[in-house]
DNA sequence: AAATATTCCAACCGCCATCGG
DNA sequence: CCCGATGGCGGTTGGAATATT
């Protein structure tokens, strides 16, 4: 006899979500916090699983996701953390603040595999190919600085990657080190080689600087007469499903969601240092919910919504 | 303009690790 | 220690969108 199924399938609905599933998932997280998924559908009156819920949650829906196509930095530290993690996508992803091991997964599948190819690189070994090919010249594998403790030299000793290729396509490709060790600094994961992979946990890069950081409360459970959690405290936020208190400071500043310009939604989350965990802070905050809500859901179905009003 | 091929990514599937009873 | 429930992870797929013929 087999495993069960997370869930009986049953009457449940599969494939693509809603606007309207997505509405009532996002209230129901937002009101409620991360808690049981199996519980989830039901508490917010969903006919999914919970395992969808939870990944349409996670790869979706999260207020702290980015959007759009990884950044040339975002593409050349996946690589160089692939090289050293292979296909751990979620480790790699918790190295990159907004994006989900799903959409690296599918970037490297469709977009770096190629490259890599076309540069003659295994995208599986990082190493050359063995039929000699026409390397581009390329600005994806200059020396990675953010090895902060080691020099080229060393880091050519290290990479798996043949230290000819290295120097060969990035010695005139210098600045471009220097914002990818700023993209990597932001994400506190400096001080780290091939041969010691400090491995991030998500409240540690999620959470830009200062202050930010504290301790993890435990999460709200309906379910849960044991939990500590404090239902009537506003001053909350969750990342990556854990609930913090936080520094009472709300300030969505220039940004509203604006349904025509996913990049606009995007800088007001990270524009500055207060601004991913102040946005957060809103999207719990009572007062705003619903708004966000909508403004979330406007930011995900641009056209319909419009149409509709 | 229509047919076909290719690309892309959201969602699913099944396995594994962890946790609590 | 065992077992079931659950969450997390990586591989795969279906189908919409786009490109090509």
């Amino acid at each position: 006899m087999g495993r069960q199924p997370c869930c009986d399938k049953v009457g449940l609905k599969q494939g693509p979500w809603t606007a309207d599933e997505d509405k009532k998932l996002i209230n129901f997280i937002l009101t409620n916090g991360q808690c049981c998924w199996r519980a989830v559908p039901k508490l917010a009156g969903l006919l999914r699983c919970g395992k969808s819920c939870r990944l349409r949650w996670t790869n979706y829906l999260r207020p702290d996701l980015k959007r759009g196509l990884l950044s040339e930095n975002e593409e050349k530290i996946v690589i160089d953390l692939h090289a050293q993690l292979g296909n751990r996508w979620s480790k790699i992803a918790s190295h990159l603040p907004g994006r989900t091991d799903n959409e690296i997964k599918n970037h490297w599948n469709t977009h770096i595999k190629k490259k890599l190819k076309k540069m003659g690189i295994d995208p599986l070994t990082h190493k050359p190919l063995s039929s000699p090919q026409v390397i581009e010249k390329t600005t994806i594998f200059e020396p990675i600085k953010y090895r902060t403790n080691k020099t080229n030299e060393e880091f050519k000793q290290t990479t798996s990657i043949q230290s000819s290729t290295i120097t060969e396509v990035a010695k005139d490709e210098q600045e471009d080190c220097e914002e990818s060790k700023n993209i990597v600094d932001e994400c506190q994961i400096i001080d780290f080689c091939t041969d010691e992979v400090p491995l991030i946990e998500p409240h540690e890069i999620l959470l830009p600087t200062n202050n930010n950081i504290l301790p993890p409360l435990p999460s709200p459970c309906l379910s849960s007469s044991t939990s500590n959690y404090d239902s009537s405290t506003s001053n909350q936020y969750f990342v990556q499903g854990t609930l913090h208190q936080h520094v009472p400071s709300i300030d969505w500043g220039s940004t509203s969601f604006d349904s025509t310009n996913y990049d606009n939604f995007e800088e007001g989350l990270w524009d500055n240092d207060d601004g991913f965990i102040s946005n957060l802070n809103m999207l719990i905050n009572d007062q705003y919910e619903t708004e966000i809500t909508t403004q979330m859901i406007q930011l995900l179905y641009p056209i319909s919504t419009t149409t509709q009003e």
